[in-house]
RNA sequence: UCCCCUGUAGCUCAAUGGUAGAGCGGCCGGCUGUUAACCGGCAGGUUACUGGUUCGAGUCCAGUCGGGGGAGCCA
């Protein structure tokens, strides 16, 4: 007897109706009919739809298991697949015998129970949220999305490289770190100056959890030319908000020989990619998102595809404000050239004026980081952040200075220490080249997608300041 | 970290400083090719925690912890 998914099932059901077969899943829900039968929702969450199992009350456990099935229990049922003779489904499965594997040992306080239930409450239960109809979506939306990533970066010549998680520069930028040591909390030795000493640690020298694979894979950009890090990612930021996690998921393509132009067209290549890809293949799932989360999340996502780019420099963006202001906009924080864009001033520019992603490109070199390539205007960095409405920056990138003495001027103004930047300041003088890269929050590129609310609900299990569970 | 809001049954929420309630879910029964089913009944509570005010606190006050929204940092 086949073993079939229920995707399998329903997905071609002039293939499916007639023939025998074994389903295995979770109960969503069981209704008893005294026609001599019962109803069971079945989900094994290979698409968004359960199946339904016809159930007839002469098989023989029927008393002692069937009646006792509620949501969640786990099964294995075998039976004729057949054409519905109800409304809701096509291809129903007409049951001749079924096996529990594993009861609900307390039906009544079984947490995931047939009826909506609020997102702050299913994180205290992340470990049977995806047994709900929105996890369930999420998990393949946010699968469907990592495999159109790869696939996109392979399809054009990309090496994807496995930069490290634990990292020994302290020189990745501003973000704040977490530590990785294996000395004794209770009795950390201390050099004669009476500060830390790192050299008993377990690598010798004090080491972080990454903030961002960038530095690292601009090495490997300069030896294979198109290559993508995509990986977890730590910041230890006391950032409590929707938008922001402590271990989050980045792709941070590199490219050699690129501006920052090539930069912008290749997130822009990227990003349809992704979004194309989750309508064709999640139609199910998006479905469900654009009736219960969001309704115009498909229609966003099918504009997006289809559409060309908004790009503007700082500068405009920055003048578009002003003109807001001088008809009346009213802002907290009053926009001028050379301030850091702010929440509201982001949001005007997506929701209110583009309605859509735009692309702001050219900052002023005092609010970007050191490796952000000089402009000849010498005011300007070859920067580009992408903001996308709802959520802010979604991608952050730039083209790096590749030239040595311009590198080392920016590490002196900012007053950093061009020895802890040896190796990377070493690809400047050996066969340096113009390159470019970015870093795309997955997360963020989820809630888009999705219409989702809050990033804790698009990873499985989020990771928040004071909030480590599971 | 800052500002605002919030914590009551398994879940979602009510309850003027005066006996803690409903809907859903669960259990029992009825009805039905049902599908967020429907009808009747039953069970279910240290009102987040600690302290205070009061004859009396779910309600008022203080602190702690958790949650939400916004801000900053950013992806």
């Amino acid at each position: 007897m086949p073993i079939l998914s229920v995707s399998r099932v329903l997905k071609s059901p002039a293939e499916a109706i007639g023939t025998e077969a074994t389903v295995q899943g979770w109960v969503r829900t069981r209704r008893d009919s005294k026609g001599g039968f019962s109803f069971v929702a079945l989900s094994d969450g290979s698409c968004f739809d359960a199946v339904q199992l016809v159930v007839p009350a002469d098989l023989p456990n029927y008393q002692s298991d069937v009646l006792r099935l509620t949501a969640g229990c786990s099964l294995e049922a075998t039976g004729t697949l057949v054409q519905s003779q109800g409304k809701g489904q096509g291809v129903e499965m007409q049951v001749k015998s079924l096996k529990v594997y594993g009861f609900v040992e307390d039906p009544d306080s079984y947490p995931i129970q047939p009826k909506p239930h609020t997102f702050e409450y299913l994180r205290d239960v992340a470990h049977l949220r995806p047994r709900t109809n929105t996890f369930g979506a999420i998990g393949r939306v946010r699968h469907t999305l990592a495999m159109a990533i790869h696939r996109f970066f392979h399809e054009n010549g990309f090496s994807w490289i496995h930069t490290p998680i634990v990292t020994g520069s302290d020189c990745e930028g501003a973000g704040q770190m977490f530590r990785v040591s294996t000395l004794d909390l209770a009795n950390i030795p201390k050099t004669p100056e009476g500060k830390v000493d790192f050299s008993q640690d377990f690598f010798g020298k004090e080491t972080h959890l990454t903030v961002s694979g960038q530095l690292n894979v601009e090495t490997w950009c300069t030896a294979l030319s198109k290559v993508y890090t995509f990986g977890p990612t730590f910041r230890a930021e006391n950032s409590n908000t929707s938008r922001h996690l402590a271990e989050f998921w980045m792709i941070e393509p590199e490219i050699a020989f690129a501006d920052l132009h090539a930069d912008a067209d290749l997130a822009e290549a990227l990003l349809k990619y992704m979004y194309r890809a989750l309508l064709n293949e999640r139609p199910d799932d998006m479905k469900f998102f654009a009736e219960r989360i969001d309704k115009e999340c498909v229609t966003r996502l099918e504009k997006f595809v289809n559409a060309t780019f908004e790009r503007i420099t700082y500068t405009e963006a920055i003048s578009l404000l002003e003109k807001a202001v001088a008809k009346g906009e009213k802002f907290e924080y009053e926009p001028k050239w050379g301030i850091d864009m702010q929440s509201e001033h982001e949001r005007f520019l997506t929701e209110k004026v583009f309605g859509r992603p735009v692309a702001v490109m050219n900052y002023p070199k005092d609010i970007k980081a050191f490796y952000m390539r000089m402009n000849d205007d010498g005011k300007t960095v070859a920067a580009m952040d992408i903001l996308a409405p709802g959520i802010g920056e979604i991608v952050g990138g730039s083209q790096r200075e590749e030239r040595l003495d311009m590198l080392d001027k920016r590490l002196d103004e900012m007053r950093l220490h061009k020895d802890d930047y040896w190796w990377y300041r070493d690809l400047r003088r050996y066969g340096t080249v113009p390159h470019a890269g970015f870093g795309l929050g997955f997360e963020r590129a989820i809630i888009y997608a999705t219409g989702m609310q809050n990033i804790r609900d698009v990873i499985p299990f989020p990771r928040t300041p004071r909030n480590c569970q599971f």
